[in-house]
DNA sequence: CTTGTTTCCGAAAGCGCTTTCGGAATAGCC
DNA sequence: GGCTATTCCGAAAGCGCTTTCGGAAACAAG
């Protein structure tokens, strides 16, 4: 019952503890006859090495840390269980453990961050959703201790990121659009200190350029990530004529508001106006209309930063593990052409020209 | 740059290590003055102490696991990481740690949970989703380890829990459709191993007996957890007549499945056919229509879960922690009074008699 | 049979911190 | 001023494991 430690099994066994030791850790200068006795022993009596020992003998933590978001937007619920999955599932081969830390406020993550690193808790740290500049970043790459991000800061040189390229997924958005005859395409975005919602931004604009639109600022209204922020931008949106014809959504989250408010006003998405969005959560398939949207790809993105890490941690360049994966647009119900709606009938100047 | 140990800075402040050992962790035989001193003396060298040391010589951990549910299920994930934020939070008040622990496996999950005790890295950890019978809370009340778990087994005596209860929530739900005038009230539910889908059926028949319907079998389906399990489950049920007018469904996922399906039967969910989820997800206000449940109270269980378990690792006992909270029902647009719609019209010995 | 190699294991010396124990120094008392 | 109480700190002795180092035993070579 009593635990049973290194000591008890040596002495079970007559042999001298580091000698035991060897033996479980498979040195080369045992004999395979002792090693395989040593084994059984140990199984017999349920030996279970303390992990805490072994970690403060051999300096090696044999742990990594995630540090979770501190914003509560409802978004960050779903991805942020995929890739704990994901990092245990990349962890378990080594039987290496995963810490969750949760920083108590914005301002005290990077103090956190310092304590975890100089306590010796873990070998390495992974982050998500960076901000634009990212002070945690800039910390850890000073440091030398080995980190990578989900996501990545808008300097994006000099460590480890996995990352979906939003820019481009939203330029092909345009195009989409543009292609359906959208010639007034609105945004309804986050607040750009998110490096994502920076990247999405521009390539909105981007995919306007490209398409000979002009940009209009009162096109895009910012919000928060959740329902009520999407759908409050877009009724402002929404309510100054000439509206946009169609919406894009700096998520899912704010799209699923977006409908409503499209609704509110009377008409029906993605016919009267076409409303899309990003990251291809479950729910779009059920909202009303079904949404179309900006699909991540499904690889579990967790497993392979808990991978990457891993390497890093082994001793690889962390400019190595750089990767960048492409959203797939996944047509629903609530994008379409335009249709000639109760909209004011004049050209404005927010009308592209050409 | 380097790490600073309690020996530098004893050997700085010309202070035996157990002194400055001693100041830092406010024992009552050290003078004020030279208390401070050392705390300055820590901060100003930047002393983090080293963990993995503290643990190995206090015997104390420090630290929780959480064991992630093994089921893949689409739901699992919002719930996760609002638990873990929730734990993150208790935690932080005595900066303790929050391990993350994955079985590969639904076998595997015991032996985990064994090495994981045995391994002293953790002085108590949280269970959710238990079985009916649940071998993880037998093995862990068996060995005196500290623990908790999130939902409860059929067995619910003897150890700490928190849950909502399911049962008395559709017993609640069956009472409402029953007043709206419903007879057939259908259930699409989950394999009842999970101790909660039990619970809630058995709520379900709770609720029948109480307003004088009969059981039938034919109106419960069971399937799994999904939104495509809620669909099929909920088709089959339409499909065969009489049908009821009303499914109650174990969870909100099953449950926009079932919306799904009736509209595919050609009726409109909440006229022809009301449905009811249960959980309360945020997801519900935006389906289609928007989804009538049982809400859980919003009372961030997490942070429950956490303050009661360090209380049990304080020395409290565990049966003086059980708190079961209650549903509510909150109404939105999927469920209404039974209309006569293109049922069969004669009374089978599936309708209830009196 | 000596010398030189290998093979295998025992014996310490930590890892960085905590905690008990005892004793020096100071204070309190008659 | 002698004596007992206090106050405060130094000095080990670990916690359970790893790892280096050296040497005994076994083997090979001359």
């Amino acid at each position: 019952m009593a635990r049973v430690s290194l000591k008890d099994l040596a002495q079970h066994l007559g042999l001298a503890e580091g000698t035991v030791s060897r033996a479980m850790n498979n040195y080369p200068d045992i004999s395979a006859a002792t090693r395989e006795k040593v084994q059984k022993a140990a199984d017999a009596l349920g030996y279970k090495p303390n992990h805490t020992a072994r970690r403060l003998a051999t300096g090696r933590a044999e742990a990594v840390a995630y540090l979770m978001p501190t914003s509560r937007s409802a978004l960050s619920t779903p991805f942020v269980s995929e890739l704990l999955q994901g990092l245990g599932d990349a962890l378990a081969k080594r039987a290496w453990d995963l810490l969750v830390v949760q920083p108590q406020s914005a301002e005290d993550e990077l103090q956190t961050l310092r304590k975890l690193v100089a306590s010796g808790k873990v070998s390495g740290v992974v982050l998500s959703r960076p901000a634009k500049v990212d002070a945690r970043i800039d910390f850890l790459k000073s440091s030398g201790f080995p980190f990578i991000v989900h996501g990545r800061a808008k300097d994006d040189a000099g460590y480890a990121w996995y990352d979906v390229d939003g820019r481009q997924a939203f330029a092909d958005a345009v195009d989409h659009l543009t292609a359906q005859g959208h010639r007034r395409i609105g945004f309804v975005g986050a607040p750009s200190y998110q490096n994502f919602a920076q990247d999405r931004f521009d390539g909105y604009k981007d995919g306007l350029k490209a398409n000979g639109l002009a940009f209009d600022p009162d096109f895009v209204s910012i919000a928060e990530l959740t329902d009520e922020g999407g759908e409050r931008a877009a009724f402002d949106l929404l309510s100054s004529p000439p509206h946009p014809t169609a919406l894009l959504c700096v998520n899912d989250v704010q799209a699923i508001g977006a409908l409503a408010a499209v609704r509110a006003k009377g008409w029906v998405p993605g016919k009267d106006v076409s409303v899309i969005g990003y990251d291809g959560v479950w729910m779009g398939r059920h909202t009303n209309p079904p949404l179309t949207t900006l699909a991540q790809p499904q690889s579990h993105s967790g497993r392979q930063l808990g991978d990457m890490l891993l390497s890093i941690i082994d001793g690889g360049k962390p400019e190595d593990f750089q990767v960048l994966r492409r959203a797939e647009l996944v047509r629903r119900k609530s994008d379409g052409p335009p249709t000639g709606i109760r909209t004011t009938p004049q050209t404005t100047s927010r009308e592209e020209t050409r």
